[in-house]
DNA sequence: TCCATATGACCTTTGAGTAAGTTACCGCAG
DNA sequence: CTGCGGTAACTTACTCAAAGGTCATATGGA
């Protein structure tokens, strides 16, 4: 029977290869693992389901690569960043304005890493460990400095606000994603006024 | 044909509805509204899933009902406390220890308010906008105040604030999830500890 | 006996994954 | 330059499993 639309549209298969990782970043990051489709991620493309499952065997390991990709140029800029050698707040800020300037043409490619409908078993779950430990290692780090120039040396302290550091990342994230037409410049600038705002702040009696 | 689990097992409507709701809240917390199959809360309480059809409905139905209960609790605590007329940090403070105190028998119920997973529209969305659309607005009557405290009015500044104000409370949480010894007082001390190491922190000179 | 409480077995939809076939580009013989 | 096979790029049309939702029926307690 006649295939209308069939046959070779004579894009090489590197080419196709990275439209599909775009594709598939973009509404992973956006929408998540779990609400997003296969099918969704070919329709947009101009192509069919089983030309994505050619190229990448499972969903499971089209996430991996998407995957991989996002988390070795995150990865690697923090770790860039951690070389410099600057400690406390500042490296806190250096870190936040190397990742908006990396995020400013496709900011939901940090979601991706962070995204709780991902798969917890499988080749895209290791990935995504081993990406969200190299960069929690790095907050530790930064978190950990911090800290002990203050005074904290708790471990169960630094563990917290490890988790509170990421996750305040996470936030101006998304704000920034609800904000599409602020650049990562003023995204860093409005950074180092929260933290000058946040550092001002009175603790008032509590801490009695 | 014979059914040999059929029949009534002499619970009561009201009984079973608030077991019903409480073991959905606590795996829609822990899970997610999407990873959780109406059939995977029936089976702990030793039902079949049409019983919770018979109780509720739909899973969206359910999952409103959750939100509805989990939200008026924190809505209702957290007014309760900005009533008392505490304003800046300490707000925050008491803020945080009243969820806390409210959390300790369940604290996955603050992750169902939060979940992205949770469908976009119907009713249980509209009940969770309700209830989030709440919380924000004293989110952001007790970060305005703080800021204002400090000299920040600029609008955006203030929402990129609530913004992280509310994901550092989510990441409170799920650490706590991840350490389940802590108790409520135990938490409110670290938080105590952290704001004031952050606090204390000096910004070095990125302000320049 | 009656009916609220309960269930097994079903229907339906959605989305992952596959089989088998179709078409167009490309190198090469004449 | 033209025609022709080989293969890479493509599609339609399916299977299969999981999960939302329904229905007819069974049973224990008042």
């Amino acid at each position: 029977m006649p295939r209308p639309n069939a046959g070779t549209k004579g894009v090489p298969r590197a080419d196709r290869e990275e439209q599909i990782l775009e594709t598939a970043t973009r509404l992973f990051g956006t929408l998540g693992f779990a609400a997003t489709s296969v099918a969704a991620v070919a329709e947009p493309i101009g192509i069919s389901k089983p030309m994505v499952y050619s190229y990448f065997g499972s969903k499971d390991r089209l996430y991996g690569a998407c995957l991989r990709r996002a988390g070795e140029q995150l990865a690697v800029e923090m770790e860039r960043i951690a070389r410099t050698g600057v400690v406390g707040l500042e490296r806190g800020l250096r870190t936040l304005d190397g990742i908006f300037v990396l995020l400013e043409p496709q900011p939901w490619m940090w979601r991706m890493l962070f995204d709780p409908t991902a798969p917890r078993e499988g080749e895209a779950a290791e990935v995504m460990a081993s990406y969200t430990a190299r960069i929690t290692a790095l907050a530790h780090e930064g978190v950990g400095e911090l800290m002990s120039l203050v005074g904290v040396t708790d471990a169960l302290d630094v563990s917290a606000m490890v988790s509170v550091w990421i996750s305040i990342f996470d936030s101006l994230v998304d704000w920034w994603l609800d904000h599409p037409d602020q650049d990562a410049a003023a995204m860093t600038q409005r950074c180092v006024r929260l933290f000058a705002a946040v550092t001002r702040a009175d603790l008032g009696s509590v801490l009695a």
